[in-house]
DNA sequence: TTCATACGGGGCCAATGAAG
DNA sequence: CTTCATTGGCCCCGTATGAA
């Protein structure tokens, strides 16, 4: 399981698999709670569907109870909640969780931004790089440039897809899954929560190419037996390699074939306590990409506590091209509408610079239930 | 006073995404 | 396809601070 960060003076360990941490899997609410969501469950909806929809609703109420005259939203400031496209509305489509890689071998990759924020600024062969106490991370983009938050959305899809089918799996529901994974491209679009135009659909083709071509290399140096340094080098893409499927009279691509790459492949399938965390559906609505990392870091590094980031930290592990201000600015700017899923963002004044609290909201978890308000 | 520097807000723009 | 709104990044300027 994860190491205690530095930064996170107080942060939990990451959460498991299942919408529980650890620890809630452990205590006696476990049942309970069980017993709560197995009551709530529409027909034909599995368990982990209820857990997401139970948490879909009460992070409304939540949201629209702090919308009130003395909750926390400023009045006036914008939203950086994206309006779901048309057909979204469906309940809970056929998204049963969502589910982000947590860390890899002890080490988080959610902590630093493995891709760029921004949307443009696609160049070949750029490289960020990010120092961390015991080594550091490189993201290398390839000839087709750096792969962005959004098309780690198709990332965000293989690992809830593979996670699902291994919880089927270990109830013996289902096979164990393979590396390869063929969605259809309007179930991309679907699962990402975007419309399905015809631009998007072509869209998705080069944000595979551009997953392929993204690197992420992995440099850690520990001390090793007898007091010698070891250097551990690795390098994997995103995604490993993919088939696009079109039709050739319309040129439209049809479906994909998207190959694991075995660092995730590993962790879910063939981890004992695979480190993924549930992501809450909104996700993808959050536009700013900012702000979709700082939900990102919130989730590892609160996970159902607090965390304390300085804002000039915060900079950094995002790879932001931007100037630091500029950034600030920004992440002002999602502060004041607070509006993230599941999580609570306040500014504080730090000895070195402002700092970001990030506080899970306790009425958020569906353990939680008909008190207050 | 003047000059230099740092910081943050406001305005702007090319690129993007959504919708028609 | 077109149109429109929004984005992150860039630039400029006002304010605060301090030394000479």
């Amino acid at each position: 399981m994860g190491e205690v960060m530095e930064d996170n003076q107080n942060g939990p360990k990451p959460v498991g698999h299942a919408l529980l941490s650890a620890l809630d899997r452990l205590s006696a609410s476990r049942e309970a709670y069980v017993k709560r969501v197995e009551a709530s469950a529409l027909p034909g909806e599995t368990f982990e569907q209820t857990e997401m929809r139970l948490r879909r609703e009460q992070d409304q109420r939540d949201r629209a109870r702090a919308a009130m005259p003395n909750g926390s939203i400023k009045p006036g400031s914008p939203s950086m909640i994206r309006k779901p496209p048309k057909g979204d509305e469906q309940p809970d489509f056929f998204v049963p969780g969502l589910y982000d890689m947590g860390s890899r071998d002890n080490r988080s990759v959610m902590d630093v931004a493995v891709f760029r924020l921004s949307k443009r600024e696609k160049r070949a062969g750029e490289v960020i790089r990010y120092d961390l106490p015991d080594g550091y991370v490189e993201v290398k983009a390839g000839p087709d440039g750096m792969a962005s938050v959004w098309d780690y959305d198709i990332v965000l899809m293989m690992v809830s897809h593979l996670t699902e089918a291994m919880n089927r799996y270990k109830e013996a529901k289902g096979e164990k899954p393979g590396r390869t994974f063929r969605p259809h491209v309007s179930d991309i679009l679907k699962f990402a929560r975007r419309g399905d135009g015809s631009r998007q659909i072509e869209e998705v083709e080069a944000a595979l190419d551009r997953l392929k071509g993204t690197t992420i290399k992995t440099v850690r140096e520990k001390m090793g037996p007898g007091g010698r340094k070891q250097r551990m080098v690795e390098a994997e893409g995103l995604i490993s390699s993919y088939r696009v499927l079109s039709r050739t009279d319309t040129n439209r691509v049809s479906s994909v074939e998207i190959e694991a790459p075995k660092w995730i492949y590993q962790e879910i399938v063939e981890g004992k306590q695979p480190d993924v965390l549930t992501v809450h559906p909104d996700y993808f609505l959050i536009e700013p990409g900012i702000g979709r990392f700082v939900y990102r870091l919130a989730r590892r590094a609160a996970g159902k506590g607090e965390a304390k980031w300085s804002f000039r930290t915060i900079y950094e592990r995002s790879g932001s091209t931007g100037q630091f201000k500029d950034f600030s600015r920004h992440l002002r700017k999602i502060i004041a509408s607070n509006d993230l899923p599941e999580y609570d963002l306040r500014e504080e004044r730090g000895q070195s610079g402002p700092l970001l609290i990030m506080t899970y909201r306790n009425g958020a978890a569906p353990l939680e239930s008909g008190q207050g308000g």
